[in-house]
RNA sequence: GUCCCCAUCGUCUAGUGGCCUAGGACACCGCCCUUUCACGGCGGCGACACGGGUUCGAAUCCCGUUGGGGACGCCA
């Protein structure tokens, strides 16, 4: 049967914002699952809510599926043998199958307006009957009808759903859901419900059974969100005849409250998430491990491997909540795997965002990628690399004496006088540009100092770099000493000139 | 309210009747590595929502309860 046919699948977004990462999972789903299957990856953009779709939307979503790095072979962009890929641009399409549902009697023609739908809604909830359609239009002679239409009354279409004895099909429905088994609704707890809108423009529910029958949609992976509208579309599926696609219902993501995500949970967008510095093969992996898993239990995985393993019948069906710290390991994770340069080439408009970077050449390229060297592994996002090489850029000793992470070090007794010694050592024989200078200076230092272990070496730190806290000296002191001498980057105050700064400093503080 | 879905450590999950004194990952805690911070290594804490069945045997199957979520729109 299906499972014959060609797979093909889509991923139907609505231009209203962002990509959503809930939407991100689901068309990561879809095209893993085509992509497992040798199948097709469609992209068909839902813009029927004229009021809330707009181009701009549709620009930003594409981008951000881009950015994921998934392909599709149809879409609005790139066209295919089934378009237009956007409904607003099948409306021929949705006429003639209108047209033929109110032929056939399936439909009809309802001319309540959306005030009274809303008071008889309203009613029905406080009677305590369930809030459906009161079947007010459905009784209408054709010539009544007529009348209406001449004398130019607004009409809504109106899906019948047959409940009474003798009707032209069981409105009750079961699917065989990939993700969920068995799923069953009675046909009462559905009301006649609304395909074509009285602007002309026709609602979800019926575009999408229209859309994937006419794109030979194999397989509709969604969110569950969709699952109890997969009712009124196996009606439609039914009313024209048509074979129905396979369904697979995804749970929804839900933030830490366990309530469905949105934005007050923060960043929700993938493009966001993006800008706050995380990589789209970090991000695939992630939400593709949200409700998914491959069965080797491995789960840091390539596009390739992911594809490998993909399959539906190993997506759980309970709900998935987001958990921002285990995407920032596993964006850590790819980070670390970068090369200095690849992540330079990642991170440099942020540097020059910052004014670090001012004019780029192979100088201030490989100072950076040491830089980055240094501060890789401590890093989860590229973000991280702000405030990772702020102590490189940013030199304020007064501010450093007064924050608590230099407080430890200032209390010791004979600082002045050790300062004074590491500034004496660095004017003798030059800032180390190199770990072996960076040793020989120690050494002098220590046996000058007769200090050993962190008293020797938490002074030395707080004297050349400003900062209790900061990359391995032995790089460090070398990366401050070039840095100063790159064109094209900030002004870096080097070692010495941070030593003397701490040393006027307390003595200023001493003489007080 | 009605309908539908869901239910294993705090979180993501493995588990498809015996291999489970329930495995892994993130987070957390401790130790090691490290002359800071991190990375890494080792270890620890920590769950089958509850109650009934079915079965020689149940995290796994069935029923109910409770809890959570979704839908009930001229939104998608």
């Amino acid at each position: 049967m299906n499972d014959e046919k060609p797979v093909r699948t889509r991923f139907a977004p609505s231009p209203t914002g962002h990509l959503h990462v809930g939407g991100a999972r689901t068309a990561i789903f879809n095209w893993l699952f085509a992509r497992h299957n040798r199948g097709t990856f469609i992209i068909r953009v839902e813009d029927t809510d004229q009021a809330r779709s707009t181009s701009e939307s549709e620009r930003m979503v594409l981008d951000d599926l881009r950015w994921l790095g998934l392909h599709w072979e149809e879409g609005p962009d790139n066209g295919g043998p089934h378009g237009p890929y956007r409904q607003s641009e099948r409306s021929s399409l949705y006429d003639s199958v209108v047209e033929r549902l109110l032929a056939s009697g399936h439909a009809y023609r309802c001319f309540c307006s959306e005030d009274e739908l809303e008071a008889k809604r309203r009613q029905a909830e406080a009677d305590g009957r369930p809030p459906h359609y009161d079947l007010t239009c459905r009784g209408l002679s054709a010539t009544e009808v007529d009348e209406r239409v001449r004398g130019g009354a607004a009409s809504a279409i109106r899906f019948h759903v047959p409940k009474e004895p003798g009707s032209a099909f069981d409105a009750d429905v079961t699917i065989d859901d990939l993700i969920r088994g068995e799923v069953t609704w009675r046909a009462d707890s559905l009301g006649d419900f609304i395909i074509l809108r009285s602007d002309g423009m026709p609602t979800y529910n019926f575009c999408v059974v229209v859309d994937d029958h006419d794109m030979q949609i194999s397989h509709v992976i969604r969110a569950e969100e969709h699952l109890t509208n997969t009712h009124r579309q196996v009606l439609l599926y039914r009313a024209l005849g048509w074979e129905t696609p396979r369904f697979a219902h995804v749970s929804l993501i839900l933030g830490q409250d366990r309530s469905k995500l949105s934005k007050r949970h923060g960043a929700t967008s993938v493009a966001a998430w993006a800008e706050d510095g995380y990589l789209p093969e970090a991000m695939l992996n992630y939400l593709a491990l949200l409700g998914w898993s491959p069965a080797d239990g491995v789960e840091l995985f390539d596009r390739e491997s992911a594809v490998r393993a993909f399959s539906l019948d190993r997506v759980n069906s309970a709900p998935a909540v987001f958990d921002p710290q285990k995407l920032a390991w596993v964006n850590g994770q790819y980070l670390h795997k970068l090369t200095p340069a690849e992540v330079l080439g990642l991170v440099k408009n942020r540097f020059a965002a910052q004014g670090w970077l001012q004019q780029e050449s192979d100088a201030t390229r490989a100072w950076f990628e040491s830089a980055i060297a240094l501060t890789q592994k401590g890093a989860h996002t590229l973000a991280d690399f702000v405030p990772a090489l702020a102590l490189l850029f940013d030199f304020d000793i007064e501010r450093e004496l007064a924050g608590p992470e230099v407080a430890e070090v200032l209390g010791d007794e004979g600082l002045e006088q050790f300062v004074a010694l590491v500034v004496e050592d660095l004017r003798a024989h030059g800032s180390p540009g190199d770990a072996d200078g960076y040793k020989a200076s120690v050494e002098r230092i220590k046996i000058a100092s007769g200090r050993k272990g962190k008293p020797l070496f938490m002074p030395i730190r707080v004297a050349t770099t400003g900062r209790a806290h900061g990359p391995e000296l032995v790089a460090l002191i070398p990366l401050l000493e070039a840095g100063a001498r790159v064109p094209g980057l900030a002004p870096i105050v080097p070692p010495l000139a941070r030593a003397e700064a701490l040393l006027h400093a307390l003595r200023e503080r001493g003489a007080r």
